[in-house]
RNA sequence: GGCGACAUAGCCAAGUGGUAAGGCAGAGGUCUGCAAAACCUUUAUUCCCCGGUUCAAAUCCGGGUGUCGCCUCCA
């Protein structure tokens, strides 16, 4: 498999440590607010990424963590911590906010069939190893206190900046707004490890640690879960291309300094989701969440689909126009596939079953094209093979998709069923039938003054008579 | 200002040196008394621009332009 890697900036084939075995280390989310499709954009991607690892046949430990704490608003001692302005925000203490957050993110997630990680870190449950790693990093000579805080140095490092070329003059402190230079760093790119000086004396969270009682930095908390589940050696770490830079350098420069070699292989990273007028995101613009999709008829798996039909190394603009797009497709395809479960599945082909497999895999192989790999499900459905070929394809590839391509199929079969004996028990039922027979009549009389009678009757009461071969059938609603 | 990614039809999008996949929308058709649905057919002489390499370039190289992102809140 080739798959992009941030650090080298090359497509390169794709070797884990350990044959048959992989580890993956995503970011997980700052449970302050809700997730927005944008962030989980990127869950989706990393999502198929790890359901191909398996699918390849890769025995994969996934690692999550969940920000909980010490993720600063700004930098230094002058931001707030994230969880706790959301606790200010929502008069909650900082345990319930997380603790709401991280079940509406889980739930969102199970909406769009992004599998759970194998493990879930929130950031509070691993003080100790922060604490055991900052202090390893002290000894090493790659720490230093500085006003009250601890810091990482990053001019001992041959190279901290991995992922750009930045040069450390070229940057420019305080690009945005409100944010302002610590002046404890000795470095313009050194980053808190630990915080004992707040000027927020009401964190509520807070450890004791042998620099005092304080709260961790952000950036130490996916090293060390990374190395408390994973090891000394990742093979793969995923996340949002907005987190490249500082984030991710951050982390490799705390974790090789910490191991002494290499750490991670490589770097995934999905581009943003983007609308009209920039990147979605918490602080500005349009938020728009799982639920409010739902609350606007729109199915979480079309939302999915919509992310597949795109590559996670491209940015997406999200409208309600490309959404709708996305569900006629995921309709269609569903719709095609509920009639072949009621038409004839005749013998499965082997060798067609392989060849089309492999045109999937290939689409894949080539740096996560999800594209192209919901096209060999549209090659599939035309394709002049037996239905019972197609329908284990498709269910093959949706190991991967995730789409419920077949589940939803036959949700429609179960619900036409129910609804047929549903209807036949209903007195209006009864109604529309003897009208639509009334209305046969008529149409083979020539009757057609009558017919569109009857036809724009049902229709004042919400009914839609759909004509076909088999005779009419209708639509309530 | 520095760094990075991207640019293909109305929209989404594949394509990684051999003559432009696929999806949505549109158009035409089949079926219909008409309509809806379904199905079939069709839709880029050209890939942001200008040079270069090559028998051959959307693909490689050089130079521009544009969009987005990062430069201590972000997925």
């Amino acid at each position: 498999m080739l798959i992009y890697n941030s650090l080298t900036r090359k497509r390169e084939e794709f070797v884990t440590n350990e044959p048959g075995k992989l580890s993956m280390y995503t970011c997980g989310p700052t449970v302050y607010h809700y997730a927005h499709i944008g962030n989980l954009r990127s869950y989706i991607m990393e999502d198929v990424l790890e359901k191909y690892f398996r699918y390849s046949g890769y025995d994969v430990t996934r690692v999550m963590n969940i920000t909980d704490v010490g993720h600063l608003s700004s930098d230094g001692d002058t931001g707030e911590d994230k969880m706790l302005k959301g606790a200010r925000r929502e008069k909650k203490t900082v345990m319930e906010i997380a603790a709401h957050y991280t079940d509406a993110f889980f739930e969102d997630c199970k909406k769009l069939n992004i599998k759970k990680p194998d493990v879930i870190a929130p950031a509070t449950s691993c003080i100790d190893e922060f604490i055991k790693v900052i202090e390893g990093l002290i000894e090493k000579g790659f720490a230093y206190e500085a006003g009250g805080n601890i810091y990482f140095d990053t001019s001992k490092l041959a190279q901290y900046y991995v992922f750009n070329d930045f040069k450390e003059e070229d940057l420019e402190v305080g690009v945005r707004e409100g944010v302002e230079e610590d002046s404890n760093k000795r470095n313009k790119a050194d980053f808190v490890l630990w915080f004992t000086k707040s000027k927020f004396d009401d964190q509520e969270l807070k450890w004791d640690s042998p620099w005092g009682v304080g709260y961790p930095g952000w950036h130490i908390e996916c090293s060390c879960i990374s190395m408390k589940h994973l090891g000394e050696r990742l093979d793969i770490h995923c996340g949002g291309i907005d987190n490249a830079f500082p984030h991710h350098t951050n982390e490799i420069a705390q974790s090789e300094a910490y191991v002494g070699h290499k750490w991670c292989n490589y770097w995934f990273h999905v581009h943003h989701l983007n609308t009209n007028s920039g990147k979605m995101s918490k602080s500005s613009g349009e938020f728009l969440t799982v639920s409010l999709l739902e609350s606007k008829g729109y199915d979480p798996l079309a939302y999915r689909l919509f992310c597949l039909q795109s590559h996670y190394r491209k940015s997406l603009v999200f409208s309600y126009e490309n959404l709708d797009n996305a569900v006629v497709a995921y309709n269609k395809t569903v719709a095609r596939i509920v009639s072949l479960l009621e038409g004839e599945q005749g013998e499965l082909d082997a060798a067609a079953f392989d060849e089309y497999k492999a045109k999937f895999c290939a689409a894949l192989d080539n740096d996560l094209n999800t594209s192209l790999a919901i096209t060999a499900v549209y090659d599939v459905l035309k394709a002049k093979i037996s239905a019972a070929t197609k329908l284990a394809l498709i269910e093959d590839f949706d190991r991967v998709l995730g789409l419920d391509l077949v589940p939803a199929a036959k949700k429609i079969i179960d619900e036409k069923k129910a609804a047929e004996e549903a209807e036949n028990a209903d007195p209006f039922v009864r109604e529309i039938k003897a009208l639509i027979a009334e209305r046969a009549d008529a149409k083979k009389n020539k009757n057609y003054a009558r017919a569109d009678e009857i036809r724009n009757l049902l229709a004042e009461k919400g009914v839609t008579l759909i004509d076909t071969p088999q005779g009419t059938t209708f639509k309530i609603g």
